[in-house]
DNA sequence: TTTATGCTCAACCAAACGGTTGAATACAGG
DNA sequence: CCTGTATTCAACCGTTTGGTTGAGCATAAA
């Protein structure tokens, strides 16, 4: 299995077929066969993608007869918009300081170049 | 390369070192060196990162003497958010009725299973 | 008990991925 | 012109991925 949590669930939503059984299981729980129903791939595939998006912790199966009726946990997307948001301000925030700068500066003088910090981020 | 954009983009993201270069880049600017420094591996490697990285439109690529200064474009982000929070919240809004139902369900009657839709959700 | 249904496991395969090394290209400076 | 620096291209390699087929297992129905 791949490595950081991050990491498994933006790989898992990087097929479309597994985007499209979680926008479906988004409006019902449904199960394996059900939603291997419209894809044209066998039933062991569907299979496999539950299986990726279950270790993502995006869905999780009970126990129903001899159905495994799959579940979609939205909770985990979280993980992902709180990254994606902290980054996407952090970038419009620096454009709102180089604009307030650049507005600031009437004469030309566009020759610093600002260094890239060290890795530390929190991936 | 890959099929659609949402795909090329979570796939771009599913990867650690992308993701803190992506961190890095929100910060500042940064040549492929400077971006490469921190990691224990080849430039070639991180210039192909990079080339991902692009071709999802994670990042633009200019050109500054030798070098090729990276910015990132944080506008992508969007396609990304926009399609987990129309996902998130209709699982929430599901789990809303499914309460409320419940809740104006004083005697048992929890055998009723809800079947799937097919599959015409825009991924 | 036998049969059908729903699902997973196992082995296999081609293609994509993340990495390497080595050569090529592009530009700046002595 | 030659040298060094920044970057990419090309070929290669081991591993992962998304798919297949075929067998196996568990439960429901006959």
């Amino acid at each position: 299995m791949a490595a950081d949590p991050l990491s498994r669930v933006f790989s898992a939503l990087a097929d479309p077929i597994r985007r499209d059984m979680v926008a479906r299981l988004a409006v019902a729980d449904g199960t394996v066969n059900e939603l291997a129903e419209p894809y044209d791939v066998t039933v062991q595939a569907v299979s496999k993608h539950l299986r990726v998006l279950e270790d993502a912790g995006l869905v999780s199966r009970s126990r129903e007869a001899q159905r495994r009726p799959v579940h979609l946990e939205a909770e985990v997307f979280d993980l992902m918009t709180k990254w994606i948001e902290r980054y996407r301000r952090q970038a419009e925030e620096r454009y709102r300081r180089l604009d307030d700068l650049l507005r600031s500066m009437p004469e030309d003088a566009a020759s610093t170049t600002t260094p890239l910090p060290r890795t530390g981020a929190q991936t």
